[in-house]
DNA sequence: CCCATGACCACAA
DNA sequence: ATTGTGGCCATGG
């Protein structure tokens, strides 16, 4: 059973990391963010460690609905590739057409997904 | 309680 | 461009 493991009572009602697997979810089919861009949009800049952390509990937890796999740091780099089960990170990727070549998203910004687009915008201005 | 590590990022030299 | 250090939050010893 899930014990709550949400070390954030000093937030109140806050989850971060159920914050991150949301916006982790939000990730469209073919596109890829980085940690950065989930922390920073959820307020917590220097918190995209945590972004690591939260996906590394994504397992276990039930959250099968977080795609990790489209997370990626902020190189494009498969950096959390050694965390994953097989098929592993990269054949995740492919199969989305997202093509790696070195361990890296080839044409990394053009995928990148800004967790921004996916946020209530609003006035946008 | 203090120290070290971690799927990180930004800045300074 | 590369290397080093600091910052951030959480977890484990």
């Amino acid at each position: 059973m899930a014990k709550r493991s949400t070390p954030v009572e000093g937030l109140g009602e806050v989850d971060p990391y159920g914050a991150i697997y949301a916006l982790v979810r939000q990730i469209p089919r073919g596109r890829v963010t980085s940690y950065g861009a989930i922390a920073e949009a959820l307020g917590t800049r220097g918190g995209a460690r945590l972004v690591g952390w939260a996906l590394n509990a994504v397992p276990g937890s039930g959250l099968t609905d977080v795609p990790a796999h489209r997370v990626v740091n902020r190189d494009g780099l498969l950096s959390g590739r050694h965390h994953f089960a097989p098929p592993g990170m990269q054949a995740l990727l492919e199969a989305e057409g997202i093509r790696i070549e070195d361990d890296r998203v080839v044409d990394f910004e053009r995928l990148f997904w800004r967790p921004l687009d996916a946020l209530p915008r609003e006035g946008s201005f």
